[in-house]
DNA sequence: ATCTATTCATAAGA
DNA sequence: TTCTTATGAATAGAT
């Protein structure tokens, strides 16, 4: 409509292109109205402009209408997505619920209390457990105070040498001392 | 357009209100996909008829075209919403996964495990942390031993006494065998 | 922006 | 429903 008649293919001259994007887009939005109204129907319309300025009608509600086309396609696409996501996000947080349920129950076993789910093996495969880690304690602390008193033992005798050391230097300086007196005539 | 204009108001006629709306809508769809392609523009159209039959046009596509048109708005409604739920428990799940860590962490301590990070004060509380529990878990063993014995006492004494019984009766039967022996002349 | 020659859309009729 | 057709609406290009 207008003189001669278009091809249907990107108008290549811009101006002509945002001109005609500005007379459509009006057109579009006011039909779009139209038939809300006439026809008693549901419409909701989106543009964006190349630019990527918004334009929108909506008869009722866009975000209604959003939803309602939702309902239609079957909740697909980012909706859908975004609630498979936090299904499964919710899974994961049930799951590291349930292994801190377990790992505060076998906590509690160590610490000898809530015993009574146990049968006789149970209980005796766990005295196992706690006597071999108190024995890898007590081996732990040995190692940690035997590496003390040698590091104290090393220093001990870091220190006796010093001190040898020392005592003989003073009685080099004595004799010298009393050699110089003589020297000096006193 | 046609024979004669028409009013901005709901067709009445309900025949004319469907044709109108067929005729309209396959209008308007043309011309949302004519905008896309001479302006280059972005369009998702929905349409949904008074009967609930629902119609769209998205020139690239409706669920990309509505995310856009949800940032433009400013992400309110239930994507927000939807992403916050997400942040939360991503959140949470972080907090869960150190909990387990730290768990994991005293379970290898128990067990005499990793233990060049402690101290010698850490190495005491402990060991006897440990042996608090083992004998625990040795005074449970003692009681579960002493329980089973009690059981098999009881039931000991109840055989016994049901034993006693049996004889008491026994012997009763043989008396009395032996009275109608006699009476009956052997 | 406004105008106008054309094409398009469509209301009513068949 | 579908097709036809008269007429109003939309709009391409010019101003």
């Amino acid at each position: 409509m207008g003189r001669g008649k278009v091809e249907l293919k990107r108008i290549e001259n811009p101006t002509n292109r945002q001109v005609s994007f500005a007379k459509r887009r009006n057109g579009l939005l006011k039909k779009a109205f139209e038939l809300s109204i006439l026809c008693d129907a549901e419409v909701g319309l989106l543009v964006f402009s190349p630019s990527g300025k918004a334009y929108e009608f909506a008869s009722h509600d866009m975000g209604r209408t959003i939803a309602r086309y939702r309902n239609e396609v079957g909740l697909s696409q980012s909706n859908n997505q975004g609630f498979r996501t936090m299904e499964i996000l919710r899974t994961e947080i049930d799951d590291l619920k349930r292994t801190i349920d377990n790992l505060e129950e076998r906590h509690k076993h160590f610490a000898g209390e809530n015993l009574s789910m146990l049968d006789m093996k149970e209980l005796k495969q766990l005295e196992r457990q706690l006597r071999i880690g108190v024995e890898r304690i007590r081996s732990r602390k040995r190692r940690v105070v035997s590496e003390h008193i040698n590091l104290l033992k090393r220093r001990h005798r870091a220190l006796q040498e010093e001190n040898t050391h020392l005592q003989k230097r003073l009685h080099e300086l004595q004799e010298a001392n009393i050699g110089s007196s003589r020297i000096l005539g006193e």
